[in-house]
DNA sequence: TGTTATGGACCGGCTGGACGGTTTGGAATA
DNA sequence: TATTCCAAACCGTCCAGCCGGTCCATAACA
């Protein structure tokens, strides 16, 4: 049962199976919906079986954590690295807007939170804590917190509404929509109130 | 056989019941997740059996779409009665916040989005007809469009993050944000741009 | 009024199937 | 050989939907 793994081992094709599991999953969330997620279907889309899945993920919700956690990282990579290029108040607020709507569109956070909600609530709890540092560093992004945080929320707004296939906005809209958001981050404080 | 009935009859308890249902199936959504809302449990939780409850709604889905079309009526009725006492520019967008965050939380649209996206997202339809409606009244409202989308937008990203049980905002920030909504809908629309 | 007929409302046990997870066995690698 | 990795069969559970049956309200008739 070896209570201690010596870790240093094969973990090349380890780690790779493991995302190639993850984004099998989110590939068939986001096209097929939450309910068709079984562990068999995420399987065959990643090739393997389900006892080899099962082998890298213990449970369906130790696939789902995977997921969230792998999204969040994945946001929270981009955009400090957006950041650093951009000294300016309200950077932090512009990378939050640019990495949730990529060139590309790459739902990965959205299909694991719907994974997660239909399954079980408790497993957004990574999700929770990430999403208070969101807010520290909104505080500290130089721009009046609560216009700061209208824009991240109207930011969260369209990208769930996109998430679960409802667009609200034509997409010409939805472009013009975008460079408002950006414009609004260099809007100083004073002029809302 | 007497094709025709008289109609007048005892209409009354069959609507109720099925109200009866929906509210047990929104209230189990809510407090226990999606994944907990089977039809035995709906039934119980509603006074009913299992086969009473199919008796009034013929399949799962049938439910959940009965939970959408409630929530989605609900919201309707609402805002066009807050629209009627407030001829003032940017009056729909006031009556969305508002009734989005009413007093007493409920939740009825949330829970309802949540049992579709975990059984099958097409039961969104009437979601996706709805927001187009809404979409259109923001163009009628008297405000630059961009900036009601913004404000709409931002109220949808609260909303969503709270019916996932995820509070973006403190209970004082909350307050205070949600005023500053309201007035930013009394915003002329050439400070923006 | 008493009796029987009819049909809708409702119950709850049952089942077929799906799904998560386990086990077993074997192939590849070291 | 030992260990890692993975496939396939299998198991136990759970749930949606079905179905036979009961109850009750009204109606038709006498």
């Amino acid at each position: 049962m070896m209570a201690e793994k010596p870790v240093r081992k094969r973990r090349k094709s380890g780690d790779e199976i493991r995302t190639t599991i993850v984004n099998a999953a989110t590939r068939i969330v986001m096209e097929q919906g939450a309910a068709r997620m079984t562990l068999a279907d995420v399987a065959k889309a990643a090739g393997i079986s389900k006892g080899g899945l099962l082998h890298y993920f213990a449970s369906k919700d130790a696939l789902i954590r995977a997921m969230i956690t792998a999204g969040l990282d994945s946001f929270e990579e981009k955009t400090t690295a957006m950041i650093a290029s951009d000294p300016t108040p309200g950077s932090y607020l512009r990378a939050y807007i640019t990495t949730s709507f990529p060139a590309e569109r790459a739902d990965d956070i959205a299909a694991a939170m719907i994974a997660g909600i239909a399954t079980d609530p408790d497993l957004l709890a990574d999700y929770a804590v990430e999403s208070t540092k969101w807010s520290d560093r909104l505080r500290d992004d130089g721009l009046d917190y609560l216009h700061a945080e209208v824009i991240r929320l109207a930011v969260d707004g369209l990208y769930f509404n996109e998430a679960i296939g409802l667009p609200p906005l034509s997409l010409p809209d939805r472009a013009e929509f975008l460079k408002r958001l950006i414009a609004m981050t260099r809007v100083s404080a004073e002029v809302q109130r």
